[in-house]
DNA sequence: TCTTGACCCTGTAGCGACTACAGGGTGCAG
DNA sequence: CTGCACCCTGTAGTCGCTACAGGGTCAAGA
């Protein structure tokens, strides 16, 4: 199997060029040897790592997190406590993120409810957004 | 009534002071008039703009939105259709988060309850970001 | 052989909405 | 008069990208 170039790793993980780049440059991937163009010349372990990443940020984890993460995926014989704190964690983040949109969700349907479409003097939407 | 310092302001919205500097500078609230030692001395209506300000945030909204809801809000006449555009298409964006975010706690709470917390090497949550 | 065009490289700047200084000036109480 | 809390401007950092600018590389087609 050949090497892949940054543009195929792209296309088979759907993480865009610039993206992979800068995550190597974070230190998320590790850096991957060159062509003699200087191009970088990927092996599946990184498609391996990559995807990974992807699939962590999909579940909204930061750039940290991850790093912890795939630390703690190479220790194959500890307990994996820290990894379900760091998940348990990051549900508490979604969680919260969840409360504060489904309040600001209810207020907006319920100013639509009320607006009359009238003039903006009378819209409910401005009122509320005055403090009534 | 005398007028208002920063610091009284931001304590009597809740928005920081250099929150309130920060939107001076973008232009959704005025340059208030300084006194003698060049302090910024408000009035109530920056009060109330800034109220203004503080819960179109809370509601989400950007501030390029913000901006527009306060041009609109001067206009008393006009009918108040782009208002109820700019609060559905901010329903919207929200409704769109928290489907996203649903999505992401569905998975995290499925991944933590296969976690029987043993090793890292049969841990569910790695073996998922692994993809399996 | 030459040229075209797709791809790749580095480095830097921009996004949104703040937040955090650094390095100074002001104002009031003890 | 000396602290101290507050205020000022200006700049840089946060997070996770994204978008260039200004070049280099490479394979296919004429
Ligand atoms: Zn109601
Ligand atoms: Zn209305
Ligand atoms: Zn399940
Ligand atoms: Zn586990």
């Amino acid at each position: 199997m050949p090497a892949l170039s940054i543009g195929d790793l792209a296309r088979r993980t759907g993480v865009p060029v610039e993206t992979i780049r800068y995550y190597e440059r974070m230190g998320l991937l590790p850096k991957p040897p060159r062509t003699e163009g200087n191009y970088r010349a990927y092996e599946t372990g990184h498609e391996r790592r990559l995807a990974f990443v992807k699939r962590s940020r999909d579940l909204g984890f930061g750039l940290d997190a991850i790093r912890a993460l795939l630390d703690l995926a190479d220790g194959a014989d500890r307990p994996c406590g820290e990894v379900d704190a760091l998940a348990r964690d990051q549900l508490a983040e979604v969680e919260r993120k969840i409360a504060d949109l489904t309040a600001m969700r209810a207020e907006l349907q319920d100013m639509l409810g009320h607006c009359r479409a009238d003039t903006v003097a009378d819209c409910e939407i401005i009122g509320r957004l005055r403090g009534k």
